[in-house]
RNA sequence: GCACCUAUAGCUCAGCAGGAUAGAGCAACGGUUUCCUAAACCGUGUGCCGGGGGUUCGACUCCCUCUAGGUGCACCA
């Protein structure tokens, strides 16, 4: 039963307007003495022709109690209700525990497939806390849409093709010291990578030399090719152990050089179509209809660029996912050339270009110089996460010294502490980085949403059995009417979450539900309060654990036993 | 030069398909532990919502303009 939706029916017996305008219209007063529900009657007023006052005393006068509503108000303008709480929370706390990890799950949506581009670092690279921010919040997209029933797939568009790795080749084959190239092969590629650099401004035919091994490389010469497979599985290997101890798994890797085949035919297409114009010797298509900058697929020296394998790409997955959406985590310095991509497949006649969507994450800066330049200019994810689980170590020495598993829970609060900083916000904001802010342990932060969890998981493992049969009328404290609501806006906060691709709305929500059962855990008493409210408050308890682990898990997060 | 984004409390940020007194956390100060983990809870204060116009019964929210900052603008990805 969806008590918005009865209330919504209510009304619309009583005004002339739209079912689906009223449910549009319906929201949540700022403050809960106001009510639960309320209706704006502004727009009626028009119609009408009485003041939105008039209304709302009107309609609140046809209103009568029932197992739905208790009473209907007017106040200003708006028709408020209150909603049968004793009605409401029997009905929310059951449907939380009949459903389970499903709970919030949409139904209709299983035959849709949407796409999630993520992470996609380019190898021999480090992987530093820029990769690692848009990493989490490309996972928890995925995860979104995950847990509200659609079919999914995590692409990892790695960055392996271009001259650069030519460069690297040349760079490996003059300088490549095996041994160190094994123990610790990302900064070792990149110290080679960075000398060739140097060198090659004093020795022009390096740079000859790098481009004739791409050329090798685009010929498939196996030596070459070799080499490349080489990087390419060191760098995989690295990141792997990253995305481990996040948690995160990828569907496919396919990368630039996987399409890189696949290009041909996207040039036919575009040839056929007509839609390639010379320009100073190169080959691009005029956006001017959709009031872009013209978009340069052919180089004037006949190559392809990275407009190019983008175009193949999109073509390759709609023909291998057949996707409801395409959508590409990629940073928003970028929304240019993903515009551009999308005008050009739309030009080409490809209705499935509405279906692409780039969600843009922010810049990662850094205001403190001094650790900026700790190692380099950047800083690596691996840094951040093994300062995170040292901080998170000492914090448990310090509070809870006798504690199990420790090295587990401080891995799981540690990483979870970094994950809450990056989905805390809105992800197209810039962030500075700053230590401080990322191992952040008080307040709004990662541990305070897992203490939460914790407290209700260690009350129900000393409850031992529970009473699922328990009577729920008892709850009707204010504290517990508050946390019935927050499960039953559950959907809510999925579904705004989904919409605007913004993992930060379910971090808002998650927080939240850990602010009310933080409080009510502090105001009352559960395992000691007399058996009929104990069992009762019991299931409350696990409906919500239910719910922080689900919301938890859709930001990739763990829940430890205890901390 | 053109395009796009941002500007809300001392700091970091929510709120913006217009609506009821603009909200959190941090920082500051004060309080809570014979009681299920105090990584918790409670209380106190703060705002020309960047400036100026306009639309509207009503604007932090929509439109125009100005200012400040950021990003992008063809042969890197």
């Amino acid at each position: 039963m969806d008590f918005k939706l009865e209330i919504a029916k209510k009304i619309s017996g009583m005004v002339d307007m739209e079912l689906e305008k009223i449910i549009d219209l319906i929201e949540i007063p700022p403050q809960s003495n106001m009510g639960d529900y309320a209706f704006p009657c502004f727009q009626l007023a028009r119609v009408m022709r009485k003041s939105p006052n008039m209304i709302a005393k009107e309609l609140s006068e046809k209103i009568d109690k029932d197992l739905i509503v208790d009473k209907a108000e007017a106040a200003g303008g708006y028709l408020n209700f209150f909603i049968n709480k004793s009605e409401y929370t029997k009905y929310i706390i059951n449907d939380v525990l009949e459903k389970g990890s499903a709970y919030g799950r949409q139904i209709g949506n299983e035959d849709k497939t949407v796409l999630v581009e993520f992470s996609s670092p380019n190898i021999a690279k480090p992987f530093h806390v820029g990769h690692m921010f848009n990493t989490v919040i490309g996972s928890s997209i995925e995860k979104v849409f995950r847990h509200l029933g659609y079919k999914t797939e995590r692409l990892n568009h790695i960055g392996d093709y271009g001259t650069q790795f030519g460069k690297l080749i040349s760079a490996y084959k003059r300088w490549g010291n095996e041994e160190a190239i094994d123990k610790d092969p990302i900064n070792e590629l990149l110290k080679i990578y960075v000398k060739f650099h140097e060198e090659a401004e004093k020795d022009e035919e390096l740079e000859k030399e790098g481009r004739m091994y791409f050329k090798h490389l685009e010929k498939n010469n196996p030596d070459s090719v070799a080499i490349w497979q080489k990087f390419k599985d060191l760098s995989l290997r690295e990141f792997k152990k990253l995305y481990n101890l996040l948690n995160i798994e990828f569907d496919s890797y396919a990368g630039e050089s996987f399409y890189s085949d696949k290009m041909p035919e996207i040039i036919d297409m575009l040839y056929a179509k007509n839609l390639l114009v010379d320009s100073e010797g190169a080959k691009i298509v005029d956006l001017s209809e959709f009031n872009l900058p013209p978009c340069l697929v052919i180089k004037s020296d006949g190559a392809t660029i990275y407009v190019t394998r983008d175009l193949a790409a999109a073509l390759y997955r709609k023909r291998a996912y057949d996707f409801y959406k395409n959508v590409y985590v990629v940073g928003g310095t970028q929304t240019l050339h993903f515009k551009q991509v999308f005008g050009t497949l739309k030009l080409m006649g490809f209705e499935w270009a509405d279906d692409c969507e780039h969600v843009g994450t922010a810049l990662i800066k850094f205001a403190d110089k001094k650790l900026s330049t700790r190692k380099g200019d950047v800083i690596f994810a691996k840094e951040v996460i093994d300062e995170a689980i040292v901080k998170t170590t000492e914090i448990i020495e310090n509070k809870n010294p006798n504690l199990k598993n420790k090295e587990l829970v401080a891995k799981q609060i540690g990483i979870g502490a970094i994950i809450y900083t990056f989905l805390k916000n809105s992800r197209e904001r810039d962030v500075v980085f700053s230590w401080e802010e990322s191992l952040s342990f008080e307040g709004e932060s990662g541990p305070y949403v897992q203490y939460g969890y914790v407290r209700g998981n260690s009350i129900l493992n000393k409850a031992g059995t529970i009473n699922e049969n328990a009577d729920l009328s008892v709850l009707n404290t204010e504290d517990e009417f508050n946390l019935v609501k927050l499960l039953g806006s559950f959907k809510d906060a999925l579904k705004e979450s989904a919409e605007r691709y913004e993992p930060f709305v379910i971090t808002r929500y998650v927080t939240d539900l850990a602010k009310a059962y933080n409080k009510f855990y502090n105001t009352h008493h559960i395992l000691n309060a007399e058996e009929k409210v104990k069992d009762a408050r019991l299931l409350l308890t696990k409906a919500v654990c239910n719910v922080f682990k689900i919301s938890l898990g859709i930001l990739g997060m763990e829940t430890p036993e205890s901390m």
